[in-house]
DNA sequence: GACAAAGAAGACCTAGAGAGTCTATATTGT
DNA sequence: ACAATATAGACTCTCTAGGTCTTCTTTGTC
């Protein structure tokens, strides 16, 4: 019942992005120097949210990532299920009957079908904006990053 | 993300003792082979639901296992907790600020600190013997066992 | 057109966790 | 004394998370 570190960089990522300035296209070694994500690793999680439609790619020189929807539109549920897999507590839930011989009387499954349900509420209404605006990335970030490259 | 089999196997184990008559000591064998755990793994569980306080052991010849608390009084969350791990989604909200350098000016611990928070307080509300009314243990199970032991 | 700077794709490695199995030992009712 | 039971812990196996690196392709710039 742990988030791992995908998610974690992920949202770190994206909400890096969302505090530059509208168009600016930054590299995958900026975003991981300025976010302290270990070298290379986050082109794998770039390459989920590329195809889950959350970040737009620039191939070539002077390429990089910027976001491809607006901040305010990603949730963190959103990312969570591009990077992971499907907010799912118990694999029972996913997984049909085979997983389980008693799952026609199993009434665990109610219950974290609804605890699921309230963590991913909750989740959905937290915006990747929610977590720049705190960080307050528009402002101290960019700074570092302009410096830095 | 997701809620492994010990916090499974515990689960039914708690409700189907909460199912017996009051003061009836169950094995471990039995537990087993009514629940469809496989042999001998629930021994580490019911190892850790011991030192936990939710379950009372009898050692020796006719022993076995009953609850040591009123099943009302058992949530969900403490059975997790007991068999697991704190219910802690991200692992910085654990460890300190070794674990990840920019700890200090994160913001998404306290997203996830707040998510914990609402799925701490719904596994909370939700007792064993929530479950064990739910699947009619009271009948059914108590009959399957007599036939079976 | 040449070159450098990117992303894309994917191979590779390692440590640890999760799940499951089994055995030796201590305890206790009959 | 014996049989049935929990206790404790060793042991295995497989899978995943996390991380690293290399090769290929694309593209801007000179």
């Amino acid at each position: 019942m742990n988030v791992g570190r995908r998610v974690d960089y992920a949202v770190r990522a994206l909400s890096f992005l969302a505090g530059q300035p509208a168009g600016k296209i930054v590299s995958r070694a900026d975003i991981e120097k300025c976010q302290d994500i270990p070298s290379f690793y986050l082109s794998k999680i770039m390459k989920d949210l590329v195809a889950g439609g959350l970040v737009q790619s620039h191939i070539g020189s002077k390429g990089g990532f910027s976001l491809a929807k607006l901040p305010t539109s990603i949730s963190i549920k959103d990312v969570y299920e591009t990077v992971e897999r499907p907010l799912v507590l118990m694999d029972c839930l996913e997984r049909g009957a085979d997983y389980c011989s008693y799952c026609s009387v199993c009434t665990q499954k109610s219950i974290w079908e609804e605890a699921q349900k309230v963590l991913a509420e909750f989740l959905g209404r937290i915006s990747i904006n929610d977590i720049a605006d705190r960080q307050g990335l528009k402002g101290r970030l960019v700074g570092s990053l302009q410096k830095a490259g």
